[in-house]
DNA sequence: TCGCGCACCGGTATTAGTATCACTGCCATG
DNA sequence: CATGGCAGTGATACTAATACCGGTGCGCGA
């Protein structure tokens, strides 16, 4: 196998910043803060869903912009963020 | 066309942010840094030269985390970062 | 000089991210 | 009751990210 399917950790990583993506969004609507932060409400939605596990990196920092986020905030509130952990999620 | 092709804005983008990476890493090898990352060489070496222009978020922080880099700093350093600018950028 | 490790590249294979579309359901407002 | 907006889902289409492999070149120490 070429490219590793994504593992349950990671999937599960990328529910939480789903989650806190949707939790600092707080009452605004994803069709305005989506297309503030210059994608598609579909693909906000699947973020926040956890649909999309590991999104592009600026497309978190886009939506971390329009919502007034730090990212070493955003980070700091997912639980295991140190590269340590991350090496060796799933492996 | 279903998912647009990533503009030039966008490539340019993707290697401002491989040269900062490229600058922090100092002296220590790619191979070092990516194995620290959980990621391969090859992967890092393609974000550093811009030839992975919008890779995923946890990889960008994962590499960040193991050059003691502070993302907020990281963009910072990047030019055009705020989401309106980011919106705007090739549409 | 001969390895050896690292940087770099191109190709290949596979999964993932993203946009568009076509639906359903809910709720508020006319 | 009708209409319209938003959330959600699933399918489809397409590009991008990532890993692995084989090859090249360069510098450095044995």
């Amino acid at each position: 196998m070429v490219r590793v399917p994504l593992t349950i950790s990671e999937r599960e990583r990328g529910e939480r910043l789903g989650r806190a993506l949707r939790t600092a969004r707080a009452g605004r609507s994803i069709v305005d803060v989506a297309t503030q932060a210059g994608i598609s409400p579909e693909t906000l939605r699947k973020i926040e869903r956890g649909r999309i596990p590991t999104p592009a990196f600026f497309t978190v920092v886009a939506v971390a912009d329009v919502l007034g986020l730090s990212l070493d905030d955003l980070l700091s509130g997912l639980g295991a963020d140190d590269a340590a952990d991350m090496a060796t999620l799933g492996r």
